[in-house]
DNA sequence: AAATGTAATGATAGCGTTAACATAGTAAGG
DNA sequence: CCTTACTATGTTAACGCTATCATTACATTT
């Protein structure tokens, strides 16, 4: 470690014979650069195992190497893979990440962005549901040409770009699965009000039972908000019904995990007597017994793709990218556990 | 937003009627400046809303104002509180986070590091168990002069400054509690063998049994390795035992959670039949049914502890500090819930 | 009152990089 | 062969802050 000091740029171009300034563009692999000059300073930079400076750079070029991720979603266990996913990308390219967890008073919250804004000075910032649809943040990103990109958002579609998977179109045909295995009386407990999947997935769901005929007696709606917590409550309701549902499909992982204690405390076995399905495969899934059907959603993807969205700097003006490429649709996949079986008669 | 352009120093000491090198102390509450300039000044800083530009101190302070962290637990839940804790207090001291996750590659880790070191050069660095206990990882960081908080280590206590719990208290005092209901037949699942706290928890487990005079046979002694898998290992045997014990004490909340899994999986009732406890006292903990009797370890508080040593300046040079203030020890707390009950005759 | 010490403040020179402009070098067009 | 039009490289001046040393102002000692 540190045989002498550190190598700086000057260092680099006086061995490869060249001007800082020309260094410095191979480095950023920016102009016009002759192939061989070009090769001449990387070997140079090599040799010297050159680093540059992080904040030099940022200082001169007044970009920050920063990029800032915003969430407020209750799903602990959601938003440490999508960080994880992050962490990754902005490692290989050069970046490094601020984040910052959001609540409901959106002063507050306002003024954490603006620190962000102000002292760090990220390039970019990637906004997870359901904070990526108050209105106020973004139109504070938007005025400060912060680019952002989207996870998952309900409203203001065309406003910047976004990724996402079908929630919809999972939820139908993961309710089609409970149908086909004998299921009629499928309940659901409905996700965060605040969030557009909530209302996606339980779309899905009521089409999928309509187009296959089924009737569902109102009483098989709960209202939950994404949490274990607003699950356990939903599942009780569901589970003390007059004529118990023999299904119930939850809005994501830890509410149906709820449910599956709920069953447990009213001596219920899932799945002989009760089917239960999630959404999101999140680390839940597979850490109670038994393990949960659910709906993998693509969280590692959606991270990566979204840290590259705003490395490649391509949404920087969005003035300049058309509208129909802002949306990223990723695919899901329907995973069948030990929480599901066909009905018994 | 943006009135103007971002006020600089040079703005608030032309405002202050000083010279910029005041302000900067002023802002570094550094030096002895007279109270009535340093009210000036912070006045000046206020109406201007002067916000430091990182980089520039960065840059000419040699300082980077941000924090490492490194990881390589198994338990996604002790980590992201660990982290949130840490996010905290870095935020309120103006310091940014550079998390990192490790693996067992000493090679692939050691370059995770220097890269740390050397492109984000970090002004300290916290290490979570067991990474903490990487010799090859110490030695780089002593080497390069990066101060650093261990928490919960296990070997080479007087290296550096650490924080830990009373592992080896709180587990007796958790043995005698299950020991007080009745139980007399208590296993254990030991959790990963690179942690020091698994030895510590075993051994306060072993000794509250001597010291009420309890004899276990050596089956009721599980290896687990911290993980929910491994837990479902360790507790499958327990459970097939012609003479099963009447209580689990499973070495954190991923184990206990396995082994509730494992009982609902052989129709054995938690608690009624079998009691189980934990330690943490992580998500997982109440997010299951029955929900987990365990040890609260203070995640946050350690998180937060850490972060203040570091940011505090006062280990930059261990030499300068006495070895016997390197050690943090924080309060645990015994969490009774329903996992656990007094024996049934 | 002079000498010395100390606390408070100021002037200057970078920190390592890149933006912006300047220049040299080369190819093509007349 | 001399413009014109690039293309590849170099020069200079910041970027915003702090370290270092110098200076001033004032208190204390002799």
């Amino acid at each position: 470690m540190s045989k002498h000091t550190k190598a700086k740029i000057k260092d680099v171009a006086e061995l490869s014979d060249v001007s800082m300034m020309t260094v410095s563009r191979v480095l950023n692999n920016d102009d016009k650069v002759s192939d061989k000059t070009r090769k001449k300073v990387m070997d140079a930079a090599e040799t010297l195992n050159y680093q540059p400076n992080v904040s030099a750079r940022r200082l001169a070029s007044n970009k920050s190497f920063f990029l800032g991720l915003l969430y407020d979603n209750p799903s602990a266990s959601y938003v440490s893979q999508f960080l994880l996913g992050v962490l990754k990308r902005c490692r290989a390219s050069g970046y490094h990440l601020v984040i910052d967890e959001v609540d409901e008073n959106i002063e507050s919250t306002l003024n954490s962005v603006k620190d962000i804004i102000n002292v760090t000075q990220v390039d970019g910032m990637i906004l997870l549901p359901p904070v990526c649809d108050r209105r106020e943040i973004l139109e504070l990103l938007i005025s400060n040409k912060i680019p952002f990109v989207r996870v998952s958002p309900d409203t203001q579609i065309n406003l910047a770009p976004y990724i996402c998977m079908d929630d919809y179109q999972a939820a139908f045909e993961l309710t089609e699965k409970l149908i086909k295995l004998g299921h009629k009386q499928i309940a659901h407990i409905i996700g965060d009000i605040k969030q557009g999947s909530s209302r996606l997935r339980y779309q899905g769901y009521l089409d999928a039972l309509r187009s296959n005929q089924i009737n569902i007696p109102p009483q098989y709606i709960e209202q939950g908000s994404f949490t274990y917590k607003s699950g356990l409550a939903a599942a009780s309701k569901l589970l003390s019904l007059e004529e118990r549902p023999t299904a119930i499909f939850a809005s994501n992982d830890d509410m149906a995990a709820a449910t599956i204690s709920v069953a447990h405390m009213k001596k219920i076995d899932v799945p002989d007597e009760l089917t239960v399905v999630g959404f999101d495969d999140t680390q839940i899934a597979t850490t109670i017994w038994p393990r949960i059907s659910t709906v993998r959603q693509p969280i590692m993807e959606m991270a990566d793709l979204a840290t590259k969205m705003l490395v490649s700097g391509k949404f920087d003006d969005l003035s300049k990218v058309k509208a129909h490429n802002f949306r990223h649709v990723l695919d899901f996949e329907i995973v069948i556990r030990e929480s599901s079986r066909s009905l018994v008669p």
